[in-house]
DNA sequence: TCATTTCGCTTGCAATATGCAAGTTAGACT
DNA sequence: AGTCTAACTTGCATATTGCAAGCGAAATGA
């Protein structure tokens, strides 16, 4: 679990693998502003080092020659029980902004949760799955 | 979700709470000693946030009054789901030096693992639920 | 076509956090 | 009384982070 930790224990990278797999962002640009407020060297550095450790990949968009599409790969898509514990525990444990009911909910279905995101990852349905819970920090879900 | 990183989103916070929840340390030294390598500055740095967030509570040692036993809250105890995944995505995406085979099992037996966690908890049973899977870096489990 | 904008970064620098070694205090132990 | 041990704290060097600005390539607009 500590070489888990040294992939992703900090602030922010579990932030951005969260914003790829429930939130639908795909670009540098919508995690920079994803209104968390992650300064770009680092958000720059995150995605290359969970590039390197095989959790994201990247393709250019067809569209837009400037733009990267990133991705979680299937060993970043696994990540998504953790992220859903993780979800429920915010929900019962802090305040996080996110409708108690709504998450407990997830939380007595685990299993379909799981199998929709991975639904989703997997035919690329571009549609976010939980929206932003906006609290007034905008820190929260 | 971002609220909970800003309590544990560091390299140390959840290793502690592990060895909390599987591996029966109770006190300063046990952590210093436990083959990680946190910085004693560290260590007190961080059990002193887990206390303020409320995941840790402290209790003078009846037996050695220089002893202070760390103990999980309630709050503390509910993170176990959250750890169980991610020992298990470990394993199964990372070399961690645990035995995949006894990860997977408890993998299939969410329910009874997590129960038998809390049972522990709440019985005070002192043993460790789970060995140090020791490899070579000492960084596994 | 050529200026302007957008995107995905990089750079410089100040502030903060971390790691390491040594020191301190209160409570055992002998 | 003297030594030892547990749980920290302190000082200081190094590493990481945050902030603002800049940069090159690709798109967009006139």
């Amino acid at each position: 679990m500590s070489i888990s930790l040294e992939i992703f224990g900090d602030r922010w990278s579990l932030l951005i693998i969260r914003d790829l797999m429930v939130r639908g962002y795909r670009t540098f640009k919508e995690f920079e502003q994803s209104g968390e407020g992650i300064a770009t060297n680092i958000l720059a550095d995150r995605l290359k080092k969970l590039k390197a450790a095989g959790i994201i990949a990247t393709e250019k968009s067809k569209s837009d020659g400037r733009k990267l599409n990133y991705r979680l790969t299937e060993k970043g898509i696994d990540l998504a029980p953790v992220l859903l514990e993780l979800l429920i525990w915010g929900a019962r444990h802090e305040d996080t902004g996110a409708p108690c009911a709504a998450i407990e909910k997830m939380a007595s279905n685990r299993e379909a949760v799981l199998a929709e995101v991975r639904r989703r990852w997997q035919e690329r349905d571009p549609r976010p799955f939980l929206p932003k819970f906006g609290t007034s920090n905008g820190r929260a879900g």
